[in-house]
DNA sequence: ACATAACCGGACCGTCGCAGTCCTGATTAG
DNA sequence: CTAATCAGGACTGCGACGGTCCGGTTATGT
């Protein structure tokens, strides 16, 4: 599948919030904006900030701001700060696991062309492409009523 | 970390030793090949073989083949064989899956682009990329020994 | 015709990473 | 000093993945 995680997904959504003209967000706030649970949107913003997407302001009254323009970030850094490096094999180049079987190892270093290529696709695109694509009408979820338990269907 | 899996990296093997200028190889023959047990080896034919990747013949003196050069096999099509097709998000526009609640999902087709250019780095690259690779001299593998139990360091 | 070899299509289960929540500090405004 | 906010973990339930196995089918060869 090739699936990245969801809290990736939840990342660009964030970030694209964090664009909308404040100076200061904060989690709550930005958890409200999106209609996404404020523990998971905190989570979300920890990473971000781990991966230096973000910046931080501590305390009362501190919040959230981006640390770069949409335009300057890749979607592939946000990937890497949520998901972690990206590596499609177990071992590319950035052999932090095992291997010490190297000798039998079939796939040694074949993964890295493709590797690259899928990287360099990613770092050709940016948020900002990404927040052109559309953002519906989404900002005036309600942030203290319960949304509505949509258990809806269990498939 | 946008890791594929394993099953696919086999996939990539099996193929590449499907090219080993042998008309037809079994399943087993392969796995002795190779150094992969052989109901994993099975499990990957049989993929490989409903993604139309190779084709079978049944029955004893029975077999597998490729279905076309390695020039032709893309490496996106093998990962769709075994992964299932490629969709970053969870809705990208095979929307097989769920989200009746699009009026408030942010990401509503956003990741397209992004899902597009992967696929299009991963259709560039055939199989016969990677074989230049390298393949070390794996060829030899003791099908028969225990492969010595190598739980060396626990890292 | 029979036995054999190989593929076919599942079911099956253990493991592991992910999604989501929560709790205890550290930091700063007021 | 108190409140608000971020920081950094630990924790748990769940679902996908890795790997194995089994009965059934097809074809070869004697
Ligand atoms: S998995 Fe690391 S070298 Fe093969
Ligand atoms: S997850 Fe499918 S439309 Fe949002």
């Amino acid at each position: 599948m090739l699936r990245l995680s969801k809290l990736t997904d939840y990342a660009v959504v964030v970030l694209v919030r964090l664009d909308a003209g404040l100076e200061l967000q904060t989690s709550p706030g930005i958890a409200a904006a999106i209609g996404v649970p404020e523990p998971t949107v905190a989570k979300v913003l920890k990473s971000l900030s781990a991966g230096g997407l973000v910046t931080s302001l501590r305390g009362a009254r501190g919040g959230y701001r981006l640390a770069r323009a949409l335009e300057d970030i890749p979607v592939g850094e946000v990937i890497a700060a949520m998901d972690g490096p990206i590596a499609l094999a177990a071992c590319v180049d950035g052999s932090a696991t095992e291997c010490e079987s190297l000798a039998l190892c079939p796939v040694r270093g074949r993964w890295d062309p493709v590797n690259d290529a899928i990287q360099r696709a990613l770092s050709a695109i940016s948020l900002a492409d990404m927040r052109e694509a559309a953002i519906p009408a989404v900002f005036r979820v309600p942030h203290t009523a319960e949304l509505g338990r949509s258990d809806a269907s269990r498939q």
